[in-house]
Parts: C-alpha cells; sequence; structure tokens
DNA sequence: ATTATCTATAGATCTATAGATAATGC
DNA sequence: ATTATCTATAGATCTATAGATAATGC
C-alpha cells in the first residue's frame, strides 16, 4: 500500500464531500490511517496534495482517452481526425465516458471537486469547463459539426452525472441514459436525411 | 437600507463563490460594511445565517411561482392541473425560469451555493435536486408525461447555466438556449404525430 | 543508514461573547 | 430608552515544524 498514492484518492475523496476549505489536513491524515505531520513527508503541504490531485487526474485520463477511437487533439491541431467519426463509435464513447465519470472511483470524486470548487478562481472555473461544461459540449460540436446537436446529446448526458450521484436504483439512471442516446441518434439521423435530400 | 437583509444578499453571493466553510463571518461583515461581532445583533451565527438564506430564498420563489401559468402542486396533489398544459407555454416558463436562475442576482447566487455545497450533506443534497436537479427533471416528465422527453427538454438548459456563468457573451448563450427550445419542440412535435398516427 | 512515523507545540486564524460607545426614536 | 455598532479578547481549531522513536533496506 503506498501511502503518497493513499493520500491523493482519500484527499480527493474529502475535497469532493467537504470543499477544499472545510477539509484539514488531520482529516486527510486520519482516512489515511496517519497522523497530520506525518503527511508532510509526502507533501509540502493542503495545496501541494490539491496540485498533485490535478496531476494524477491529467495522468490517468491520457491513460484513458488512448483507448478510444475518437478524436485526441483538438480540431484545430488535426481536424482530419474529425471528418468521418462514426456517430455508433461516438455514442460508445459517450456511454464508456459516462461510466468512467460515475463508476471510477478517482474520477468520479475528481468530478464532484471540479463541480464544489469552480467557483473559487478563474483557474478552477477553466478546469471544471475543461473536463466538465463547455470542453465536452465544444468537442461533441466538433465532432458533430453542429453546437445545437451538440446540446441535445450532451446536456442530458451532463444532468445524468449529478441525477446518478444521488440515484438509490443506478441501473435506471443507466438505463435512461442508453434510451437517451438512442432517441438522439434516431431525431440526428432524421436531421440528417431532411438535409440531404434539401440538398438533392 | 436594511442590515439584516444585506447579510442575507452578501453572504449567499460569499457562500456561492467560497463555499460555506470557507466564508468568515468577518467576510461576511465586511462586504455589508460592518464588523464581525456586529452580525451577532442581527444572527445567532453562520449557521443561522446559511439558514436564513434558505428561508428567504423559499420566500422569492414562492413569489416567483405564483406569476407562472404552469402547475405549482405535485401532480399527486393536483392531477388535473397537468392534464392540458399547452407546449408554448410550458416552453416560456422554461425561459423565464432559464433567465431567473442567471439573471437574478439572488437566485443566481443561490444556485451556485447549492452546487458547491450539494455534497456537504444528505439534506443539502435534496435541496440541490429540489431546486435544480432531480426535481425539475421529474416536473419536467409529470407535465410532458415522458422522462426521456423531460430529459431531452432539461438536460440542455441544465449545462447552460454553468455555461452561461463563464460565458463572456451571454446572449450567444441565451440564443443557444432559444434555439435548443425550438429544435427541442420540433422534435417533440414529430413524435406526437408519430404517436397520433400509429394510434390510427 | 535511511525513511516514515509519532508526540508536542508554536503561531495563525476563526467564532462568539463581554462590555463600552454611538446613533436612533419616543 | 432602545438599538446598532464598536474594541478587546477568550477559547477553539488549524497548519506546519521540531525533534524523538520505530520500521525498513543495504
Amino acid at each position: 500500500m503506498d501511502t503518497k498514492q493513499k493520500i491523493l484518492t482519500e484527499a480527493v475523496k474529502l475535497f469532493a464531500q467537504e470543499g477544499y476549505e472545510a477539509v484539514t489536513v488531520e482529516m486527510i491524515a486520519a482516512a489515511v490511517g496517519i497522523k497530520a505531520p506525518s503527511l508532510y513527508k509526502h507533501y509540502k503541504g493542503k495545496q501541494d496534495i490539491f496540485a498533485s490531485v490535478l496531476k494524477e487526474m491529467e495522468r490517468r485520463d491520457a491513460e484513458n482517452a488512448a483507448n478510444c477511437a475518437v478524436p485526441e487533439e483538438t480540431i484545430e491541431a488535426a481536424p482530419e481526425t474529425y471528418a468521418d467519426v462514426s456517430i455508433d463509435a461516438f455514442l460508445e464513447f459517450c456511454k464508456q465516458m459516462f461510466r468512467y465519470w460515475t463508476e471510477d472511483d478517482f474520477a468520479a470524486a475528481f468530478r464532484r471537486m471540479l463541480t464544489v470548487e469552480q467557483y473559487r478562481s478563474g483557474e478552477r472555473n477553466a478546469l471544471y469547463h475543461q473536463y466538465l461544461g463547455a470542453g465536452p459540449l465544444q468537442y461533441t460540436a466538433d465532432v458533430l459539426g453542429s453546437k445545437a446537436q451538440a446540446l441535445a446529446l450532451y446536456g442530458p448526458m451532463y444532468l445524468l452525472y449529478g441525477v446518478y450521484d444521488q440515484a438509490e436504483d443506478k441501473a435506471a439512471v443507466i438505463a435512461l441514459l442508453e434510451a437517451h442516446l438512442r432517441s438522439w441518434q434516431a431525431q440526428y439521423n432524421e436531421e440528417i436525411d431532411r438535409e440531404t435530400k434539401e440538398a438533392e
């Protein structure tokens, strides 16, 4: 059991539940099973732990992204990778992302942590939106070529994160998500058909 | 200038930005323009201020709800009021709610406060969902008679709250919201048509 | 030998109260 | 007279360090 790593996983859970300021180093230490002063052997202090949580998420995110059949770079950097993404593959990616942000313990705690820290500074707000708000929305818009379609696809997913957190019947939320993805796709196909006919 | 009232409006803004724990009574007092001990003449302490913010929101919410042509009671309490709500009127209500939660200073701060406090206790989580998450989603589902349609309508609105907060061009977000409401309605009408034809 | 933990504690900060002073209303 | 504010401060809590002790690796 790596204490340095365990400090991060316990800290992110506490930051998510209580908020950064409300968490004392003694609380983190207690969750890890050590005394507060011992923690300073691993990190310079609370701020250093927070910064290390961000780095750890970056590391895990990069690891996770490599497994997906969707564009990794921005549309400006690599527009050709956005040209013909399969909608089926992208919806599969959406489902996978939803599971990641709700069922992976570290990612779920990190999401909640950013949620509760988002208004504390411009920097934290940027992080929140990069991972969870305007960032995924823009990415989806780049893939679909439509901001309105991106909003219709991602908006409900985003709402379901919070609903999932508090739901007793988590399977029902997953079912609702899948129903959403299917009906979004039906509606999307209809719009594409309409556009194709108009173009003829 | 009513000091007792000003304490609440300044406190909710600080709670929203910093989180309840991170706000000191001295910060609230400074925002009001008094010293911390003076604040204890109006409220018993920080917790009392928080509780009073909740009560103040309840009061404003009741005031606001009375102006709307949509069901006020739950569907269990008054099912007949849900029977024939006009979709146009309901979409107008949605737009009004969006403006209320983003542009009314107290409501916007209250929304952010609940957002950052939602994971601190079951009670606060219930409040968050009552005002902003599962509550409005269920209400919309009751009006539309479909949870999937409610998700498609409310999910994007919910995402846009956060996007609006950080957007430089707020008018563009309002435009995106209105485009969403229109395209949701078009899609909804198509589904109703399909269902009507199938029933024939 | 080196590293991780512990106890003890200094120094800073925060909540809330006590008691004095200034402002307001009859 | 009553109410609202102020200064001063007690008591609690929190971060971080100092120095001692226990555990680990060569």
